[in-house]
DNA sequence: CTCGGAGCCTGTCTGC
DNA sequence: TGCAGACAGGCTCCGA
């Protein structure tokens, strides 16, 4: 479910609930989740922020708690005294005032204790971090013969962009998803470094995108579904050309375009 | 290295 | 109504 847009919301909001608080304890209610986070109790939450789709909160004395939500991950605060559920809990950080509720439907998540914040780092680079030239994406790009939609999925070069995402950013930059990335000239890369800023920055402004699952660090929908230009859209009229928009399948996963003005 | 497919899970929706 | 199949925001593993 979330991706980068979404997770930063989420960490956004939680960051001043949780910033300073010490951790009583650390509950994992299922047992899929293979984490001992015994050692934590009693140490104070340095820092909550995001890094690539994950979740990370860094104690003061260097250890990381990394939250991996994949498709139907869920955090949210509850303070003191506030009633919540226990349906699909799955983990449970509780601190002075109120708890990290760690809820999951498809029990795909992941929530796993790393000696740093490095160690939970991904290894591909930040799309919104200034690094990212037009020089730098195109030394992530070479050698690639891959498609620009699925390309733009692999966490090892960018970190953070997932289905959606990827079907926006091929469309805001005007280029075909099924296009070989390597292929693509200089003028269409620095189209897409432009559109991959554009789309994320525009999302986190709308606090990510909700089709079901997803909600904030308030338990409140995201708005950028009504903001999608091709995401979902099959056989809609494409904002931009009047075209009709197409979906296909590229790593058995679906993607959208508009064959029109997407070339 | 790349690629495609299966698998991990649960839930919802569609079509027969 | 019942049931099979497709599909869903992610990611890893395997063999080719």
């Amino acid at each position: 479910m979330p991706e980068l847009p979404e997770v930063e919301t989420i960490a956004r909001q939680l960051a001043p609930l949780l910033e300073g608080r010490r951790v009583i304890r650390v509950e994992v209610i299922d047992d899929r989740l293979a984490l001992d986070a015994a050692g934590l109790s009693g140490f104070s939450v340095k820092r909550i922020l995001r890094i690539g789709k994950r979740l990370a909160v860094e104690l003061e004395t260097g250890p990381c708690l990394r939250f991996d939500l994949r498709m139907t991950g869920r955090l949210t605060w509850s303070p003191n005294g506030a009633e919540f559920c226990r349906e699909r809990l799955r983990a449970v950080v509780t601190l002075e005032d109120g708890r990290l509720l760690f809820y999951d439907i498809r029990r795909l998540g992941e929530v796993i204790l790393c000696d740093s914040l490095d160690a939970a780092r991904p290894a591909g680079v930040e799309p919104l971090d200034p690094s990212l030239t037009p020089e730098k994406l195109s030394e992530l790009i070479a050698g690639s013969r891959q498609p620009l939609k699925v390309w733009l999925l692999r966490q090892d070069r960018l970190t953070g962009i997932g289905n959606i995402y990827a079907s926006e950013i091929p469309f805001a930059a005007g280029l075909r998803p099924d296009r070989p990335v390597s292929e693509l000239t200089p003028p269409e890369r620095v189209k897409l470094l432009n559109a991959i800023r554009a789309v994320l920055t525009e999302a986190i402004a709308h606090r990510g995108t909700t089709f079901s699952d997803y909600r904030d660090g308030r338990g409140e929908p995201g708005s950028h579904q009504r903001h999608l230009r091709v995401y979902g859209r099959k056989d809609e009229v494409c904002p931009r050309c009047g075209g009709r928009i197409t979906r296909i399948v590229q790593r058995q996963r679906s993607t959208f375009f508009c064959p029109e003005c997407q070339v």
